[in-house]
DNA sequence: CGCAATTAAGTTGTGCACAACTAAATGGTG
DNA sequence: CACCATTTAGTTGTGCACAACTTAATTGCG
């Protein structure tokens, strides 16, 4: 309560312009590590859910990487012309599209896994400021997250 | 040195998963707050700087914000035509468009000054937070884009 | 059973980020 | 002056994020 208005006006505006910058800038990173894989990073990302949980419907899919399935079907229909998933109607469920890596897509992991290192190499940070980091980062969204459910509470 | 290459490779892929989640969690707040005013987020962005510096040529609008002339070039033109901001050629020199802020968008800062208060709200961080997250970010945004612009150093 | 509500994917439309390119103006050099 | 490299915007094309909507399948309830 004892900060000035103007001091809140440009910090707020330097926390969200640094966080901006600093996720385009490691896309920009992963931009470059993932060309050989011919991934954009978003499609790296499904990637690394398909490794670790082999098939999965694109509801899961979703709720692991906080993406709808706007975002999804085109990403997935991209990878599937790539040749590295396959989607395929559950037979339980007509309404289920059952994703999994295909063989290729398998193999790419091999490929890939020089890619985390790489980029915590670019990040210039050791294991425990990458942890503290990404603590701070996960409270700030779920904070952020509360907001955009239940906003409206603002003491107008 | 210590590290097992799967650590390294669980961690990273956290770090940039929880860059890029707050980052658009953050959007998402910004998405709410900024919709009475008629603006996305890049567009106030573009607001701010135009607001602080009254007049400036696109070129100098995009150091500020890190985006070249191929996001700038549209994004102006629906501040345009959303009466906001007038483009010019410069007289000088006619490679050049300065980009000021109409009546109606020096107007809309009165409007926006409750905004970032609403937003670091959201945060649940307190100044100090604030600066800190703020300072980490600044500082792995400038080690991801010597990266970028060195690349090719790696060890292959 | 029959029908409304719900759920899963997909589609459409808008806007942003960025690479690659074009067009036009400027500046420097012979 | 003539010419070429550089600079500034803008355009085109691809891909992602998200809101709003559609379609089809499933579930639940009377």
């Amino acid at each position: 309560m004892t900060t000035p208005a103007t001091d809140w006006l440009r910090l707020d505006q330097q926390i969200c312009f640094s966080l901006n910058a600093a996720s385009r800038a490691f896309n920009g990173v992963y931009r470059v590590v993932l060309k050989d894989l011919g991934l954009t990073y978003p499609q790296y990302l499904v990637m690394l859910v398909l490794w670790e949980h082999g098939e999965l419907p694109v509801k899961k899919l979703g709720e692991h990487l906080r993406l709808d399935s706007g975002t999804l079907s085109p990403l997935l229909k991209r990878l599937e012309a790539a040749g590295l998933v396959r989607r395929e109607r559950s037979v339980r469920d007509e309404r289920s599209v059952r994703v999994r890596p295909t063989g290729e897509g398998v193999a790419l992991r091999e490929r890939a896994t020089e890619v985390p290192r790489r980029v915590a190499t670019a990040t210039g940070l050791d294991l425990a400021e990458v942890q503290d980091l990404r603590a701070r980062l996960d409270r700030l969204t779920a904070a952020l997250d509360t907001y955009g459910t239940e906003a409206a509470s603002t003491a107008s």
